[in-house]
DNA sequence: CACACGATGCGCT
DNA sequence: GCGCATCGTGTGG
């Protein structure tokens, strides 16, 4: 049990450095922190997608434009983008430094309303403003270790929502978790 | 400058 | 399963 005063522990950037398909997994368990307030509202990943400069991706072509660049930057940072007129969808950079790659977050535990990536931000008051963030160092937005627990299964599927590259199974999530948007019965065979 | 459309979610059929 | 809200961005004329 963490008390209320507890300093924040963020992932340091090196965990954000890595492969964009394994930080996907890994990230899966940790918990997403942001001070809402007085207090600090918290969610645990159980479900993410991983995009690269992948046919999908916003980072497509490796052709970097204002709207994408955060993803072309430093792993660890925010990227947070607006779509369908109305939603926000919050990602984490990975990858080295030059090198596009995101995390969308999909799905937090813990929290009402916060599966899908859309009602995700909505839960966690996340938007616009925090385009860019460096989570690595900011007090305001981090991401903390978490643990699988004992025999919790990760699927491993197919990403949502998009029209290209949908053969690739880029998207995790955590076998029985509340927060998965969509589940994959068929997928979830395969896992076992 | 016009226009098509999207890493979504909601309500209705 | 389908239509639609609502708007920033990329692309093409």
């Amino acid at each position: 049990m963490q008390s209320a005063t507890t300093v924040p522990t963020p992932l340091p950037r090196a965990f954000f450095t890595g492969p964009t398909l394994r930080v996907a997994r890994t990230l899966l368990g940790c918990v997403l922190c942001h001070r809402v307030g007085h207090g600090i509202r918290r969610g645990r990943i159980v479900e993410v997608e991983a995009y690269t400069d992948d046919p999908a991706s916003h980072a497509r072509n490796a052709r970097r434009t204002p709207h994408n660049a955060v993803m072309f930057g430093p792993p660890g940072h925010a990227y947070v983008y607006f779509t369908y007129g109305m939603h926000f969808c919050f990602n984490i950079v990975t990858e080295p430094d030059g090198k596009p790659g995101a995390v969308l977050l999909r799905g937090l535990d813990g929290l009402e309303h916060a599966n899908g990536p859309a009602r995700l931000c909505r839960a966690m008051h996340i938007g616009r403003v925090h385009n860019g963030l460096d989570l690595t160092t900011s007090d305001l937005l981090w991401v903390e270790p978490g643990h699988r627990r004992r025999g919790e299964r990760i699927v491993r599927t197919t990403r949502i929502g998009i029209r290209m590259a949908q053969d690739l199974r880029w998207r995790f999530y955590l076998l029985g978790s509340p927060g998965v948007s969509k589940r994959d019965v068929t997928a979830e065979k395969r896992t076992g």
